[in-house]
DNA sequence: GATGAATGAGTTTTCATTCAT
DNA sequence: TATGAATGAAAACTCATTCAT
């Protein structure tokens, strides 16, 4: 019963840009879909040439290694969140209604893509590969950032309560979140997540507005 | 990069009163400092051997599998979490005064032994090994559960919010906590916990009291 | 056919003084069979399991590396060498008498242990892993240093041609017995090494001394 | 550290011969440049393909197997060879003469491809394949058999001394060259072989000529 | 001619566990 | 109790070669 291993390796800082070819999206989608499945220790080369239906080698034509893979993932999830915030920014909303829209957009995010989260919330698993333990550091990190900034106008409006520090209000938000999720993937799916989060983010709104 | 291997077992459902000996938690206490000091995939046997100046196979005398000696790390965070809250039953207070008590001790806790934190939050890990994900799984319910009473309580006693479900308000707690250390980990523990989980425990009492 | 893999590495600078157990012995002797008998392309840690019949992770509880096996035959060379060395400078000789020992004992070195010769002047071979390159090529360079070190003196003794620098004399002479251990190993062992080498001995008496 | 992998093979025994088309004297180039840069572990079919900016497939439109590009590079510098000796033939010099031309056209073209050494002198690499290894053998066979020509009959002119075989003599001249050569590649051409084989050829002289 | 995807057999290494002593 | 050697199953990755298009 192996967990993880990734080998020593050479990936470049992925660029932003990047684009996958039809393969790579293929074997990023079956990874995924491996993950969900039987979770992120399963995702092993073998496994995956067989969901696949390929040799183990022929991954290797598409990506370098394993952990190109996994950074396809978070690439992946990165992409999202990049158009959901750009998307948020362009609406005329209040800073509770974008604190709400992004609420919902992550919980159906994860609710369609469970995998997804099995990845970015492992941050344990990823301790010894550098380039992937900063990926998954800065997509919290980022979040964070921009939570706490919509937070923070909302307070200099006067639309969010201000005897909380932004930071600690996007603490107990995103942490509630992932909190959720994971308590979600331990329960095999068998509540209804967009429902909860639903709840969740009413007691948002009720805290952030006193 | 492995992670964590463990092999089929026969490990029966853990005694809720078991005991260790000298020598079993002299091999509990350096699994936790190899997890603190290199992570929870450097627990391998080799390792763990190393630190206790024993040969590889002298474990096997005192667990019957890594997976004993993991349960065993379990056990001991329960059997701290029992004793606190005990600690907490006796003693006549508010409910808003028990959180920040609960608080304080959990941060304390896991400041003290960060890699508790690392056994704790690693239900991914554990994800393939049904006893030990069951176990986390409820270590992780049997925390809500309580907190969730506690606060029902103060609200039943008015000290507490109404607006906010008791379990939205433990959702919130329990995941900014969680997310604190999560981050500390992360982050080399080159931020001071005790003065940040402080922060917290504020913020959380101004959120509950409104 | 693959013919030679090895992988990263932490090897620390090999110990000169550093013993070998029986088991290691065994391995290494192993080795240089192996070598000799198949090239030091079939130097697999398969192949050599399979040789001292064991499986193939039990080589590693002897040697952390593949490496660490080659630089152990490189050693036993080096200890050959360093050992008829310091028994030349104990004897009372003429340089043109040193230079008849040394290559008398390099010879009958080769002679018994063929697969020693097959490392020693594989510096191809090791083109890319850093600490068994600089190994070969020290070995190489101390050989020359005390050979041109023996033909200096002589030469300043009168007792060996001035009319060609020390280092020519060794480039001609190394280079000789190289090329004749090569062709030996080339026909596959078919020419008596032993009366050859002395048949170079004589032409060197006879170059030296004019 | 794979060093080089060549598969079964049925390539017939290569004609004397041999012409090669254009589209297969720039594979052999690229793989002469290759080895030259990188070592002839990095001869690899992919390597080859990104060197001529084709598929990998497209190679073996060109050539069978790999083997057959090596036979190829082999080829050419049999080629040279033959040439030069022809050359040499022609002229009207003495023996030493003839063997200072030869060394010096010897030492210009490996200053000039230094690739072709490493494939010339890597016998134990190609040691499990046999027209491989048969290829480089004649070769080796082949020069030695030419100088011996030469030293015995300038020996017969006395222009050469007597007292040495001319198998010693050349014994000793080819194995300076090839060890001075080795060193130069091993020393990543860093001194200049030019000067070196210069020296080489007047210590070569001196003791041809007593 | 050329492509590029795929294969299969190979490589080194890791590690929980067992067992004779 | 303890040792240390051994195992076996797994892991990630490499590469010469094939082949449908």
């Amino acid at each position: 019963m192996p967990i993880m291993r990734v080998s020593a390796h050479n990936t470049k800082k992925e660029n932003e840009l990047k684009t996958y070819t039809d393969k790579q999206m293929e074997i990023i989608s079956s990874s995924i879909e491996l993950i969900a499945e039987k979770g992120i220790q399963q995702l092993t080369i073998k496994n995956l040439s067989q969901k696949i239906n390929k040799a183990e080698g022929a991954i290797y034509r598409h990506f370098n290694s394993k952990i190109e893979i996994l950074l396809g993932i978070l690439h992946l999830f990165r992409q999202n969140k990049d158009m959901v915030l750009t998307n948020l920014q362009l609406q005329n909303l209040s800073a509770p209604e974008k604190l709400q829209n992004l609420l919902s957009k992550r919980i159906s995010y994860f609710a369609a893509s469970p995998a997804i989260a099995a990845v970015i919330f492992s941050e344990e698993i990823f301790q010894n590969d550098k380039i992937l333990a900063d990926e998954v550091f800065q997509i919290l990190e980022d979040s964070q950032k921009i939570m706490t900034a919509i937070i923070a106008r909302g307070q200099a409006d006067h639309q969010i309560r201000e005897d909380i520090p932004a930071e600690q209000l996007t603490l107990l938000i995103t942490g509630a979140l992932r909190l959720l999720v994971t308590k979600w993937r331990l329960a095999n799916f068998s509540f209804d997540l967009s429902a909860e989060g639903q709840k969740l983010r009413e007691s948002v709104t009720t805290i952030i507005t006193k």
